[in-house]
DNA sequence: GTCTATATCCTGATAGAC
DNA sequence: GTCTATCAGGATATAGAC
């Protein structure tokens, strides 16, 4: 809710391992990562989630990963590289859930209330990364914001691609596909922002109703 | 738009004066500041947008306003106080039109219209502003966190009880009046964090947008 | 690959002259 | 009310032993 204040409660390890964790080998994921790695990046998140970038310390990431502040450099040259880390595998990620939801789908009614309620409930749920991927760009080289910005035009033509396809097939009126496309987005990203766990609407609850109110705000006029 | 670097583009004063200049009088509106006090907050204002708030240092605050470090401590005991008091003017202010363009209208549609294509419009002439009030939240102190949340229930409320007006004359359909008001906020809180000055959207077509998706979402299904 | 120790620099805030 | 000078502490990152 817009007048909650957000928690500070630690991360499971969990919650955000589900969305940073080795990929696999799937296509457009990352580079394998050590144990180690994945501790340190796993100890960062729970940091920057509660503290911002810039005011989080490496002293802070490294002994809540049980080790030196030295010992970080050794998996991780700066601790900006860490931020993008968690960036890009983030937003991977997310990019790819929603991919996945949107192909899945039988017409674009069913695929826009499953990429938005998707995207809704994944802010929800990793509220924290989230809220680094989102919140956090700014504090991102040049270099790494230019990449991260690739992923994020995916993101936007996912849902661009499924508002044009239901007004192609007559089930969407919608007066502007990119500036539609982009409130969903806000309306979904906004999440990670109010989103508290344990508050009164869980991660299924607001899957359902974004995604319902994603069906309604494009719905052709009886 | 989601895919753009956010603009590090120094304020025009005039642009963040509008929204925390001395209020004169109004009702609910914040103590009177001299003439320094309000190049300080200008000055903060122009670097906590820039760099965020616990990036930005004294000296940076003090440089912009063309003092010594100690001379902002003359006017404001401390970095927080700042952000706090740019805070508290930004939400007030926002609040106020709110209230104001809420007032204005002769239908529930006209108000939906104009407060959600108002607030959005908002976040985009006062963009860094809008991303202090709205993203700095945490960095102020519990208090001061507690006094901020006063106003922004107020805001929640604007919309919701427009919401529930529209409901009851019969001009809107809503599952949920708190959950849509919600979603109506973040669409046009999350201007603050995507807009740029200059690019294809203008504050007056973001407002002319937003308030139509925001009747879109709620009229009645024929 | 992890540690202890530290270099180098910057931080918010204050003391006291004027 | 603004300045110069500075306090006391903390920042990122590195050096070098093990």
């Amino acid at each position: 809710m817009l007048s909650t204040v957000p928690s500070t409660t630690p991360l499971t390890e969990s919650a955000v391992l589900a969305a940073i964790a080795p990929e696999g080998g799937r296509p457009g994921g990352g580079t394998d990562a050590s144990d180690t790695a994945v501790r340190i990046m796993l100890a960062a998140a729970d940091a920057f989630a509660a503290n911002g970038f810039p005011a989080t310390t490496t002293r802070d990431i490294a002994s809540r990963a049980g080790l030196s502040p030295a010992g970080v450099y050794v998996h991780f040259a700066s601790k900006e590289i860490l931020l993008f880390e968690l960036s890009r595998r983030g937003h991977a990620r997310a990019r790819d859930l929603l991919v996945e939801a949107s192909r899945d789908a039988a017409t674009a009614t069913e695929a826009l209330r499953a990429i938005i309620g998707g995207f809704s409930r994944w802010h929800a749920e990793h509220h924290q990364l989230g809220r680094i991927v989102q919140f956090e760009f700014r504090h991102l080289s040049e270099d790494h914001q230019v990449e991260v910005l690739g992923l994020r035009k995916e993101i936007d033509h996912v849902v661009a691609d499924v508002l044009s396809d239901g007004v192609a097939s007559g089930e969407f009126e919608v007066d502007d596909v990119r500036t539609t496309a982009l409130a969903l987005l806000s309306m979904a990203i906004d999440v990670a922002r109010w989103y508290v766990p344990g508050a009164r609407r869980t991660p299924e609850a607001i899957e359902a109703e974004y995604g319902e109110l994603a069906v309604r705000l494009v719905r052709r006029t009886g």
